[in-house]
DNA sequence: TATACGTGGGA
DNA sequence: TTCCCAAGTAT
């Protein structure tokens, strides 16, 4: 048996029932694949199913505002997805006719789609031979054949794809490339591998060698900054508050979120209402608390944000202000949203 | 090319 | 608790 044929006879008795794989269609594969990345199925599962009930055509999701966008994919992290998902949804609709594009190398020219989701909608699709990498077939493969090149190396990188491309079953691309991830993310494990009932138990170089454990060899860790929010939570009254986006690079971009006054340390009440940032927001007169007495710490891949929220009662305020009730139509981070339903609950 | 970008689940 | 990490991409 070769490698791909004992992997593809693993899928057809073990494959998983997902919504996106009773589909062809591009549509449905891209935005399948857009929510996949770096994202568990039973995360993204039920955006999945709101987003194809919502926007059932490339058309619906190009006249989508990117608001809405963002609104519907909140919680799901990584929001530039989101954007470029909109970005190219409105590329499709307006400059290609609604027709998705159909080879490798055009699909990948769009925006938030690399190797491998070009090759994910090119072989499932349009059935192209091109071989996905993601970590599930670099976990496979550096097992399979004890391969201790770092997967996050340039020569890992090209090392995998190439060795990926020699394995494909180029007469059934598509199935090859979701056998080797499902059988990754089912049986080749990260941790506790199902190596006592492994289909490759006979031929497999890391099991051979007790080698599972350190293997995929991964350098460098990332490096975590700490940061410390202050938001303040406005009520006016006339029962009004502030929101606004966040722009420009850095995270939750697109995001809305109340006035934040970031800080060095966590701070006290007089540290606030003495920086110039916030005489700055507030020249008359307010009552102040703190909502969490204990710091609430979100922790971000590369950052831990340690977060105090200050309900600021005023009078009227000239800034732009939102009514209260109008909050919840604003795509907000995570870390909002859990303030917002705790603080609403209490109420 | 190294780094930034979210969130949640499992050990 | 802490750490890892999950169908990656952009810059």
């Amino acid at each position: 048996m070769t490698f791909s044929n004992t992997l593809i006879y693993w899928y057809l008795q073990n494959n998983r029932d997902l919504p996106w794989r009773k589909s062809r269609n591009p549509y449905f594969i891209w935005l399948s694949e857009i929510m996949l990345q770096q994202t568990r199925v039973a995360q993204g599962l039920s955006y999945y199913l709101k987003f194809t009930d919502t926007f059932p055509t490339v058309f619906d999701l190009a006249k989508a505002d990117e608001s809405t966008v963002l609104k519907m994919w909140q919680g799901l992290g990584y929001y530039s997805r989101a954007r470029n998902l909109h970005f190219s949804a409105k590329q499709i609709a307006n400059e290609l006719n609604g027709e998705f594009p159909s080879t490798y190398k055009e699909i990948i020219k769009l925006k938030g789609i690399g190797d491998y989701t070009a090759s994910a909608i090119a072989s499932i699709c349009f059935n192209e031979p091109t071989a996905v990498v993601d970590g599930n077939v670099y976990r496979v493969l550096s097992r399979y054949y004890g391969i201790k090149t770092p997967i996050n190396s340039s020569a890992g990188i090209k090392e995998f794809k190439a060795l990926a491309q020699t394995l494909i079953d180029e007469s059934q691309p598509g199935t090859f490339n979701q056998a080797i991830m499902d059988f990754g993310a089912l049986h080749c494990k990260p941790q506790n591998p199902l190596c006592d009932s492994c289909p490759f138990s006979g031929s497999c170089m890391a099991l051979e060698k007790k080698l599972t454990n350190e293997l995929p060899v991964k350098e460098k860790k990332i490096k975590v900054r700490k940061r410390y929010f202050n938001f303040l939570v406005i009520k006016t009254d006339d029962n009004k508050t502030i929101l606004s986006e966040r722009k420009g690079k850095g995270i939750w971009q697109g995001l809305f979120q109340f006035p934040l006054i970031e800080s060095n340390k966590n701070i006290n009440k007089n540290e606030l209402v003495s920086s110039e940032e916030f005489i700055d927001l507030f020249p008359a007169e307010t009552t102040i608390s703190l909502f969490n007495e204990k710091e609430i710490v979100h922790k971000l891949s590369h950052q831990h944000l340690y977060t105090q929220f200050w309900i600021i009662e005023t009078k009227k305020l000239n800034k732009a202000t939102i009514k209260w009730t109008e909050i919840e139509k604003h795509p907000v981070p995570i870390l909002i949203a859990n303030f917002l339903e705790t603080f609403l609950t209490k109420k």
